[in-house]
DNA sequence: TGTATGAAGCTGTATAGACAAGCTACCGTC
DNA sequence: GACGGTAGCTTGTCTATACAGCTTCATACA
C-alpha cells in the first residue's frame, strides 16, 4: 500500500497535478484551508490522527507537513493539546517586518493611514521590469502614508497584479492596510526584499514630514504568488526613529 | 531495537547530555565537523548509508538531519550524487549579508580593508548591556574601514568577547576580515541583526569620505555562540549604493 | 570511435508500527 | 469541597522497509 494518495485527491482536492509529492500537498491542504478562513487563526487544528484519516496520508507524512508549516511560523504546535493557527504575523518569518499596523498597535498606539492615491495606471519601466518578464499590464497603483499616533512613520507606494487580485482598486486602505488584504485574498508564497538608506525626495519629506534629504530605510519587496509576482512595493520608514529586527537560530548544536 | 544511540556516543561522541533528540545530535555532529574543518566546503559528505554506520541511527533519523541543515542552508544535495558542505556565507541564511570582502571579490572588484584600532578596552556601558547579562571583561575592540577599488565602503566597529576568541588581537585584519576569523575561530551558532537608517556622523563621513548627514545604512550585529554572545558589532554602509537583499520560499504550496 | 545499455550508488518520498512525553478531564477517596 | 490518580488524547521521536528518480560509470555493441 505505498501510494495510495487517491483518497487526498477525494473529499478534499489538493491539486489536480500529481508530480508534488504528498506531504507538500498536505501541506498546501493546510495553508489552503487558513487562508480560505476555513480555520481561522487561533483555530484548533484536526489532529494528526484526524489529517490522516482526513488525507489517507500516512501519520509521518502528516507530521512532516507539519512540522514544516511549524517551522515555517504558520501553525503553532503544543504538546499534548494540539496544533493551532499562528498569529497570521508570524508568518512573515524572514525579517520580521510585521504588518506597520500591526506593530503601531503592538506598541500600543494607535495606527493611522492616509491613501494618497489608488488607481490602474500604464506603470513606469522599472516597476515594469520588476515585474519580470510575463509582466502584467496596466496593474493598480497605491500610496499611502502610515502614521503612529498622528505623526507619519511609513510611506508606502505599491503596484499590484490585477489579475491575481482583481479587487485591489476596490478596497478601503484606510480601514485596512494593502497588505493585510493581500495576504489574505492572494496565496503569497515567496518574497524577495532590498533594504537600503536613502535620503527623503522632496514628495516622501512631504509625507513623512520630515526634512529634505533626512536619512530613510527603504524596504523594496517583491512578492510572488507561486510562479507569478503578485505585487511590487516600496516601503519608506521615517528617519533615525524605524528599525527592522530580526533574531535566527542558525544551528541547534 | 528502540533506542540504541549508544552508537553514536561511541567512535564518535556528539553531547554527552542525552535528553535531546537523536536526529538533533546528528545534526551537531555534522556542524561541528563542519566548524572543524574535518568536513572543509564543498566537501562532499558520507552518504546517509554510511552516516546511518557512523552513527547508528537510522537513515530516516539520519535523512531528517540531513534535509534541516539542507533547509538551513548549511549543506546542499544533489539526488542521485551527494551531499555536500554549502558555501559558507549561504549559512546565513536569513538575511544574504556576504562578508564585505566576499561581495566585494563576486562584483569582481579589488577589496581593501585599513584598520583603524585594534586593542581591548574597557567597552562603554551601551555596549556591555548589549553583550547580555552575563557580559565579558575587556573585550576586543576593532575599527575598520572597507573599501571597493579603492573607494569607502563599509564601516566596522566590533567588540568580540576575549574569552571565546583569544587570539583576536594578534590577528592581521587587512589581509582578512574579521567576521572570516570569527567564523572560523568561534563555532557561531546565532545571529540578531538590527536595521537602521542613519545619517552620517563625523567620524563615519570621514572614514568613509562621505558628506557629514550622508544617509548611511546601519546593520548591527550580535553574535551568539551557544547561550554566550561571542561578538556585538555594528557595520554602517556608505551611502545609497550600498544594499541588503534576501529572498526566501515562505511556502512551497 | 562512438553510442546504447545497464548496474550501482545516491537522495527523495512514503508507510506501518512502536514508544515517549505532555496535557486535560474525569473519577474516586478523604 | 479538596486532593490525587488515572485514562485518554495529543504531539515528538525512532525504526525498518520499500520503492522511485537521478547520476555516474563501466561494459557491450555497432
Amino acid at each position: 500500500m505505498n501510494t495510495h494518495q487517491g483518497a487526498l485527491a477525494g473529499a478534499r482536492d489538493v491539486l489536480p497535478g500529481a508530480a508534488i509529492p504528498l506531504y507538500a500537498r498536505v501541506k498546501a491542504l493546510i495553508l489552503r484551508n487558513i487562508g480560505d478562513g476555513t480555520w481561522p487563526r487561533d483555530r484548533r487544528l484536526p489532529s494528526e490522527h484526524d489529517l490522516v484519516a482526513l488525507t489517507g496520508a500516512s501519520r509521518m507524512t502528516v507530521h512532516r507537513a507539519l512540522r514544516e508549516l511549524t517551522h515555517a511560523g504558520v501553525l503553532h504546535r503544543v504538546q499534548g493539546v494540539g496544533t493551532f493557527v499562528a498569529a497570521p504575523m508570524a508568518r512573515s518569518g524572514l525579517i520580521e517586518i510585521e504588518d506597520i499596523a500591526q506593530e503601531i498597535r503592538r506598541r500600543g498606539a494607535v495606527h493611522g493611514s492616509r491613501v494618497l492615491l489608488l488607481d490602474r495606471v500604464e506603470a513606469p519601466g522599472e516597476v515594469m521590469s520588476a515585474f519580470g518578464e510575463p509582466g502584467c499590464r496596466r496593474p493598480f497603483h497605491s500610496v499611502l502614508v502610515h502614521s503612529e499616533d498622528g505623526t507619519p512613520v511609513q510611506h508606502e507606494e505599491r503596484y499590484v497584479d490585477p489579475e491575481l487580485a482583481p479587487d485591489y482598486g476596490r478596497q478601503d486602505f484606510s480601514a485596512r492596510t494593502p497588505f493585510d488584504y493581500l495576504i489574505e485574498a492572494v496565496p503569497l508564497t515567496e518574497f524577495e526584499h532590498v533594504i537600503s538608506a536613502v535620503a527623503a525626495s522632496p514628495a516622501i519629506a512631504a509625507a513623512l514630514d520630515l526634512p529634505q534629504g533626512a536619512p530613510c530605510l527603504r524596504l523594496d519587496r517583491r512578492t510572488w504568488s507561486g510562479a507569478r509576482i503578485a505585487t511590487v512595493n516600496r516601503l519608506t520608514y521615517a528617519g533615525e526613529r524605524c528599525r527592522l529586527a530580526t533574531r535566527r537560530v542558525v544551528s541547534t548544536s
